[in-house]
DNA sequence: ATGGCTTACAAAGTAAGA
């Protein structure tokens, strides 16, 4: 069988129902994980996502800030909820897919996260956010080394890290290393948690360097795509197992173009399981 | 020219994103 799994930094569901409406109809995902819900448990907007073809939804949210969530049209089960900085964010959401096609008698776990976006100043001593979110890194990264953790040979991350970690997941490397998301310590950050899980790329694995990669565009650029200064903030990792099943990898810029859009566009992976 | 915009909020300006 085919899996179609959206990864989108969708910049709170409640005002954007309509895009994830308009997304789902014309792309027909059979799970998207989305960041950035900015809505309590109570407020989740169940009925119209029921509505829109998604009978097995988990969210894991709060007022405001934050909040993931994982909307499925085949049965999904909670496989946990971790704060890795002890902060109390809502970052992190990890499903079993019940996709029934057991080819392998590991489960198929799927990881959303929501990394920390890190504040202004690149300095942990200067900057709280900063130091949190390379806590963050490093606290993940000793979680997967962990195998008292729950883990499987068939595993799928997607989420919204907020790192470029190559030179061509930025419009300008240079001019970005001392930006946060870009900055060496980051990326090297990152890299570490990449290791610890034995993670795969699979959207540099579809795109390699150096062609230019990037899902996120300022709200600030007077036309995003003429002046093109993105950043591959969002990302699809997997397990060795599961890298030659991953067939096709787009990034939907199309739906960055709509009226009112998420800063980010939708990452769209297909597997063949 | 990376902050020019966008979101949430027991609402008029803050906090946060990245």
């Amino acid at each position: 069988m085919d899996l179609k799994i959206a990864t989108w930094n969708i910049n709170s569901i409640r005002i954007r129902l309509d895009h994830l409406a308009n997304f789902s109809k014309e792309h027909q995902p059979d799970i998207i994980a989305l960041q950035e819900t900015k809505c309590s448990n109570e407020h989740f907007p169940h009925q119209a996502l029921e509505e829109m073809g998604f009978p097995y939804r988990i969210n894991h949210g709060e007022k405001a800030y934050n909040g993931v969530a994982i909307l499925s049209r085949i049965p999904i089960e909670t496989y946990g909820n971790e704060d890795f900085n002890g902060s109390q964010h809502t970052r992190h959401q990890a499903v079993e897919i019940k996709h029934g096609h057991t080819s392998s008698k590991a489960p198929l776990i799927l990881h959303n996260f929501y990394i920390p976006a890190g504040g202004d100043v690149p300095d942990r001593n200067v900057n709280l956010k900063f130091g949190q979110k390379l806590d963050y890194l490093t606290n993940l990264a000793n979680w997967f080394k962990d195998d008292t953790n729950p883990h499987s040979e068939n595993m799928i991350l997607v989420g919204d890290l907020n790192i470029a970690p190559l030179e061509t997941d930025v419009w300008s490397h240079k001019q970005l290393l001392k930006v946060v998301s870009h900055t060496p310590i980051e990326v090297e950050h990152l890299k570490a948690v990449q290791k610890a899980g034995n993670w795969h790329d699979v959207m540099r694995h579809f795109t390699p360097e150096p062609e230019p990669l990037y899902t996120w565009w300022s709200y600030r650029a007077k036309d995003w795509r003429a002046s093109n200064r993105g950043r591959r903030l969002d990302h699809v990792w997997v397990t060795p197992k599961m890298a030659d099943k991953a067939t096709s990898v787009e990034v939907v810029t199309k739906v960055r173009d709509w009226e009112k859009t998420s800063d980010h566009a939708p990452v769209l992976t297909t597997f063949k399981l």
